[in-house]
DNA sequence: GTAGGGTTAG
């Protein structure tokens, strides 16, 4: 059978299918009792060209037109047509809410998949209340819920940010295939609870009846990504080798991005490297893999590798070339990178390709000139640009500019604590402490809350986490023993805490800063603790990493004879033998 | 006489 694609749609052709199909349904009615071999092979040969030009077409105009003949030969209200009409019409890219509606309401018996159908729509809405209205009007019906259906529901509770009902729906459900445990996943991700979203993998494998399949695999990756759960990672790439997936381009990508954000570039460049196609989001994720661990110069490189293989670069590609150079400090480099995207390629920049050059320009001490480039852009400039900068002013202890940058957070309604804390550090770096109590006062004013910083580690496939003066970890006592000795040896080594004036964690009271245990800190005796000599240790931190913990790391890199690889917000800082990656703390 | 739920791969 010819397929019919939207190209060739025209309403003649129309006009002989659904005729065809009113004649078959009306014979259907006819014969129902049991209709012939010949007959059946006679209705799928004229339904489905009906069906598939339904299916086929995402232009409204020609979904309006199929409607209008549905209604003129009196097939509208056949589920068989309905069914993939309201599809079409009700979820993206059409999401025509309202008509969807208004042919929904006019339908006299919606079956289970036609509400299926309309939760999901309503789900995507600004009006998700009534997703849940609809479902309740259809269990008055007497419509059971299958599990599709609740699966449906699950995810509409999440993207609804109901996560405990979500839950809920999933634990009453009776039995659970692959996708409903995606959608466990997604919802604990969506959650913040990325911990938990691992925890699945193991849940599902353990199950009989199911296996995680390839989303979940892309899923998990995402999430160990997050997590710098190295370990977990891999067993993941070895589930994916063991049934095939790892052939696939999306999960490539998405092993690619894993390595790389676990500080593993050798994994993510042998990933890379076995590909044997590779597209611009393969290039990008290794590009953006090297710059963000400090090798801005083979990112480069990579980039026009890239080129040479034939492969357009897009936005993001230029966002992980620009990063590269802001990270490695390649400030002709990166103007150069800016002004040919949009001459060469025709790609305007945006607000992620300004921040690169805003923190080029301000870590090369050029910040008035980064000031005025925000203020050029032609799209507005959001919280992060302002943060970028406000960095770069504590880097050059310009006071100045800093309260400036402070005022446009205020007036986008985005100051954090960690703003505060630049600021403090710019003028506690000058000494100007009536000015370090006036930013103390007017947080104290503002009610700014402080979110400890939290550092997390993976030790025997489990994530451990921590925030500063934990006492929550099972192994609190070892751990602190174990952190006061190393103090104690790294001291030995040349290590100076208290010469550093930083503050970084404004909430607590200056006592308790002086002798706080930062949470990197913690997570790094716990390793030092918990894994033989040698073994490199791996935290991941939410925010950034202090000036004190950078020189702990480095000195302890030497005096233990660790590889440590920290991950903070911003980029990686690889230590070894008492050296960093990054030259320098910034 | 059929449809259908989950993935922002960078």
């Amino acid at each position: 059978m010819r397929a019919i694609s939207p190209q060739c749609f025209s309403v003649s052709a129309f006009r002989r299918l659904s005729s065809h199909a009113a004649a078959r349904v009306d014979n259907h009615r006819q014969c129902i009792t049991g209709p012939t071999k010949h007959t059946s092979h006679l209705h799928t040969e004229k339904t489905e060209p009906l069906i598939s030009l339904i299916k086929s077409t995402s232009s409204k105009p020609h979904l309006l037109q199929i409607h209008a003949h549905l209604i003129r030969n009196s097939l509208f209200q056949h589920p068989i047509f309905f069914s993939p009409f309201l599809f079409d019409i009700a979820l993206p890219p059409l999401h025509d809410l309202g008509y969807a509606c208004r042919v929904f309401s006019k339908f006299s018996k919606p079956d289970v998949f036609q509400y299926n159908i309309m939760i999901r729509a309503y789900g995507m809405s600004d009006s998700p209340g009534n997703g849940f209205m609809l479902y309740q009007e259809m269990l008055r019906d007497g419509h059971q819920s299958d599990g599709r259906l609740l699966t449906t529901l699950m995810d509409f509770y999440s993207s609804n940010e109901k996560y405990t009902e979500a839950c809920k729906v999933f634990d009453d459900m009776s039995h659970r295939d692959t996708i409903a445990w995606n959608v466990l996943i997604s919802v604990y991700m969506r959650n913040r609870r990325t911990r938990d979203a691992l925890g699945v993998f193991d849940m599902m494998q353990s199950s009989y009846d199911c296996q995680p399949d390839d989303v979940t695999c892309l899923m998990l990756l995402q999430a160990c990504a997050n997590l710098n759960a190295l370990a977990f990672g891999e067993r993941v790439h070895r589930y994916c080798e063991e049934h095939g997936f790892d052939k696939a381009m999306n999960i490539c990508n998405a092993l690619i991005t894993m390595y790389s954000r676990c500080g593993c570039l050798e994994k993510a460049f042998e990933v890379f490297k076995g590909m044997t196609e590779k597209d611009v989001v393969s290039w990008t994720a290794m590009i953006s893999g090297l710059a963000s661990n400090g090798y801005g110069r083979d990112a480069i490189e990579a980039f026009r590798e890239m080129q040479r293989a034939g492969v357009s670069p897009d936005d993001q590609t230029f966002t992980g070339v620009l990063s590269a150079c802001s990270h490695s400090g390649l400030l002709d480099e990166g103007r150069m990178f800016f002004n040919s995207m949009s001459k060469e390629f025709g790609i305007s920049p945006n607000i992620h390709h300004y921040g690169c050059v805003v923190d080029l320009m301000g870590r090369a001490g050029m910040v008035d000139e980064a000031y005025n480039l925000i203020n050029s852009m032609k799209v507005k400039p959001d919280a992060t640009i302002w943060r970028t900068l406000l960095g770069a002013c504590r880097i050059h202890h310009q006071a100045d500019l800093g309260e400036q940058v402070i005022e446009r957070l205020i007036e986008l309604k985005a100051q954090e604590a960690g703003d505060y804390v630049l600021l403090l550090n710019i003028y506690s770096s000058l000494g100007d402490w009536g000015k370090v109590m006036n930013v103390r006062k007017m947080m104290k004013d503002r009610g700014i809350q402080t979110n400890p910083a939290c550092s997390t580690i993976e030790f025997r496939g489990k994530i451990h986490e921590f925030v500063a003066n934990d006492f929550s970890h099972p192994r609190k006592t070892e751990i602190y023993e174990m952190l006061d000795e190393i103090n104690q040896q790294l001291r030995i080594a040349g290590y100076d805490a208290e010469t550093v004036a930083e503050l970084h964690n404004v909430g607590t009271e200056e006592k308790q800063i002086a002798l706080s245990y930062h949470s990197e800190k913690l997570a790094i005796a716990f390793a030092v603790l918990s894994t033989p000599p040698g073994t490199s240790i791996r935290v991941a931190k939410d925010l950034r990493i202090c000036v004190d913990c950078h020189n702990f790391a480095k000195i302890l890199s030497a005096v233990y004879s660790r590889e440590v690889v920290i991950r903070d917000r911003n980029r990686f800082h690889h230590f070894r033998e008492g050296r960093c990656s990054c030259n320098d703390y910034w």
